[in-house]
DNA sequence: TTACTTGCAAAGGCTTTGCATCGCC
DNA sequence: GGCGATGCAAAGCCTTTGCAAGTAA
């Protein structure tokens, strides 16, 4: 929580409940979280905030780069706590989304830069199918 | 126009007007449209057609692989004729999506199954950034 | 104090649904 | 004729916005 503190001032952010406790959540969960999960999580903690703040604090955290902002074609939006970039697998069966690190498509992206004069700035790389629960 | 009629009836799906006008816009664009754009070709084509039905048919060409879904952080959906597999470059200040082929990435789905033991089925690889005109 | 943050209510954008009517096969 | 497709209206989600009141620094 301390800790929590601290990432906030250095985004000079003001600290304030709401905004402490969905660090914490998104520090606990490590998982690309929705806004709507996110209200329900602030119920359980006594820290009840009106969906209209949370929108806004997740739009915040975006700017100071707390988070990303990522989809799995559902219609809506999801967050995860930045630092450890990654890609997804995600279910279609079940839902469920594993991490996956080690892309490495530098060479894919110098290959663009190079073809189409396209600056690249970021990617975004999910994988669909069944988790191994679901191939069961 | 009469290839048309044949795709969708390969499809068991009834020729309608507005079917085939659709059919006719993705095949022409070849690019991914979303709904409203849609709506306002079936406008200008004086082929005025609810945006429910319009829903509805790209839901069914979707079903019938005639189309995939997708998006690109906009908030909304976007579809493109399928056949033509490839990845998109997104320009973040003007929003213009150019294509890109050549992902090769099947080592990458190789070495997921492997060390996750997840049954990838398809994946989604997008790059944002600056396009040409943008970079100016 | 003062600028930033929040709550509340409302609206906005995209998409879906129910139901009666219409039209392709 | 029958089943599937469409139009219309309404609702459902997710997200954003305006404004007044509250609060961290």
């Amino acid at each position: 929580m301390k800790n929590n503190r601290q990432t906030l001032q250095n985004a000079q952010l003001k600290v304030t409940h709401a905004r402490q406790v969905i660090l914490d959540f998104f520090i606990a969960e490590k998982r690309p979280v929705a806004a709507d999960e996110i209200v329900i999580y602030l119920e359980k903690k006594k820290c009840e905030t009106d969906k209209a703040t949370v929108y806004r604090i997740l739009e915040t955290f975006c700017e100071k780069g707390i988070i990303n902002k990522m989809e799995f074609g559902e219609g809506k939006f999801r967050y995860e706590i930045a630092g450890t970039e990654h890609h997804h697998l995600v279910c279609e069966k079940c839902g469920r989304i594993e991490d996956f690190s080690d892309c490495n498509i530098e060479e894919l992206e110098k290959e663009i830069a190079r073809k189409k004069k396209f600056l690249v700035k970021r990617h975004s790389l999910e994988f669909y199918g069944l988790c191994t629960q679901c191939q069961r």
